[in-house]
Order: C-alpha cells, then structure tokens, then sequence
DNA sequence: ATCGCTACTGCGACGCGTTGCGATAGAGTG
DNA sequence: CACTCTATCGCAACGCGTCGCAGTAGCGAT
C-alpha cells in the first residue's frame, strides 16, 4: 500500500484503535530514531495513551490505562518510557503532595503548580507568576529552577475561607 | 531521688543513654498532654534520634537511627509519630527530587529548599527570597502557600558552570 | 493499687516507583 | 534475507511510605 506511513498500523500487539495521525506524535518515532533509540509497540501504547490524556495524571493512572489497551502491560516499561519521553520533551512530570508522581502532557506553556492540601484541587501558574523570584533565585545564587517540577502545597482560598487562620 | 523530671529517665526501653535535659524536648511531653496524646518510650526514643540530628535527614535514614537506639522499632511507629510531631511544629517535611521524604528538625526560621538534580546538593532559600512570590500568589489567587514544603528542583551554579546551556 | 477508656504499637499487606538481570527484538548492514 | 549490535522488555525483588486491625499500655479517675 502507498500509504505514507501512519506510526503503529502495522501493529501485533493490541495497541489502540485509532491511529493518531497527530503530527505530534509521529514525531515521536523520528525523535527516538534521531537519538538511537527505538519505536516499540510497548512505546506506542503509551503514547496512544498519552494522546488521549489531558491535564495532570498519576504514573498509576497512566500504567493502568495502557492496560486497558495491553493488559501485558507491565509497570516498569512505562515508567522507564516516560523517562525518555520526559527527556525528549513530550512530557513533564512533578509530585504531589503526598509526593507522587503526576505527568502532564505536552504542556502549551512551562506552568508551576499549586495543591491545595484540604480539598485536593490543584491549579496551575504561569511562568510570569513565578519568574521574578526564579530569576532572583538565578542572579543571587545561580540557581536554574525547573518550573514545571515546581509543587506548592497549602491551602486555597476556599478553604481559608471555611476554616479561618 | 528529688531527680525533677528528667524524661526518660525511667525507661524500660533503651530509649538512648544521655537523657536530653533541653527544654525543648522536654516541653513536648507537655505539648502531647495537653492535647490528649500520649508520652511512650517509642515517642522517647524518635525524639532522642531527632534531638541528635541536625539539617535535612530522610524518612528511612530517622527509622535507621532509631533501630540503633532500639532495634524492635517499626517504621509505621516512626511514621506516625513524624506526623503527630510535625502537627506540634516539632519537624517540618518536604519531597526531595524524587518525591522521598525530608524531615527538618525545629527550623530557626521558616524556610524553602534547592535541590540540585545534577550533584544533589541542596540549599536552604529563607522566607523573604520568595516573600514577593507567595505575597503575589496570596493576592491574586488567595492561595496560601507552605514555604516549608517547597522544593525547587534545577541547577546549582557550580553544574551550570561545567555543562552550559 | 486498680480500673477503664482509648491512644498507640506492631504486624501484615498493600501501593507506588526503581533496579538488576537474562532474554527479546528493533533497525542498520552486507 | 541473514547477521550483529544493543536498546528495550518482562520479571522478580527491593525500598519507601501508608493503612487496617487486634492487642497493649498510657494516664486520669476511683
């Protein structure tokens, strides 16, 4: 067939429905080639997974929706995939307040982010928020802080509200 | 013996040898009474390992020490009494980098923390650093912030130094 | 000194994430 | 297509931290 090769119909292993033709995605395989390393149907699963997350998800989450599409799925691959996925750009990952591990996907713009300890919600902030005391941090201590690693717990202004303090 | 109440002088654990006559540890006894808690050699026993330990110490590194004071405790005793203790103002946790626990005994001042992900030093960042920030996140958002368990994740000048970029 | 209430302990099991290792299989080459 | 090199996989075991439960033991009251 002429098809111009859409990344994973040649799959054997369950991996997914619909193929994303998201160019994003395709990308992915070219990258991993660029740098020696390999397109696996392992490594589809779970970006097919990640092409359907949106927002901030757990590491349980992310294992335990691919396998809903590979129930072979086994926890190591994907943590080990989401390094390199996290290395090449595609994600980005920080922890919670009980310092678990949250993924986000492809974030449109480098965002910190807030927890609020009482209720759970948690928010994001944009780097204009943060800039000023990172590029203190950077011209009294030559610090580079990671922005979208940073987590601040503490209580949100609903929560304050109800129980005054 | 007119002995004025020493804490732990009285153990059938082998809570340590030097009982602490510092009236910080002292008052904690105090403090769990007044709150309906209880005063128990394992409690004894973690406060002596805290009272010796200074800086930044790991959740696992506080259940070593205390094994070597008593080798019959457990972790979920430790743990637990971590917590309880931290509600008093004892200690204070972060996450460090990759999401373990940090416990800091009896801060001077309230303060944030920098981990370097390359050589994985760490530095202690005092309040009025991110002041502004938390000032901005408080007005805008009304999001009160825990400066104590703040972590930023990045470079230290001295690994910027050696790999530019 | 004894009693009763319940905070606390220790145990066992679990959940999340990591690591080492032998086996497998991408992908470039001839 | 067969071959080689090595990145990746799956497994099993581990480390950190949490939780539920049944028994223990602080501590105030009698």
């Amino acid at each position: 067939m002429a098809r111009p090769y859409t990344p994973g119909v040649d799959r054997a292993h369950p991996a997914a429905g619909s193929a994303p033709a998201d160019p994003v995605w395709s990308s992915v395989r070219d990258r991993l080639h660029a740098s020696g390393l390999r397109w696996t149907p392992q490594r589809r699963t779970i970006l097919d997974v990640l092409a359907a997350s949106d927002g901030h998800v757990t590491g349980a989450e992310l294992v335990e929706r691919c396998r809903a599409i590979d129930p072979a799925t086994t926890p190591s691959t994907v943590y080990r995939t989401l390094d390199v996925l996290e290395d090449l750009g595609v994600v980005r990952h920080h922890h919670g307040p009980d310092g678990r591990e949250e993924f986000h996907v492809l974030p449109e713009a480098e965002h910190g982010h807030l927890h609020c300890r009482v209720c759970g919600r948690s928010w994001e902030v944009g780097a204009a928020e943060v800039e000023p005391m990172l590029d203190a941090l950077r011209r009294h201590r030559g610090f580079e802080a990671d922005i979208s690693h940073m987590a601040l717990v503490g209580r949100c202004a609903d929560c304050r509200e109800i129980r005054r303090g």
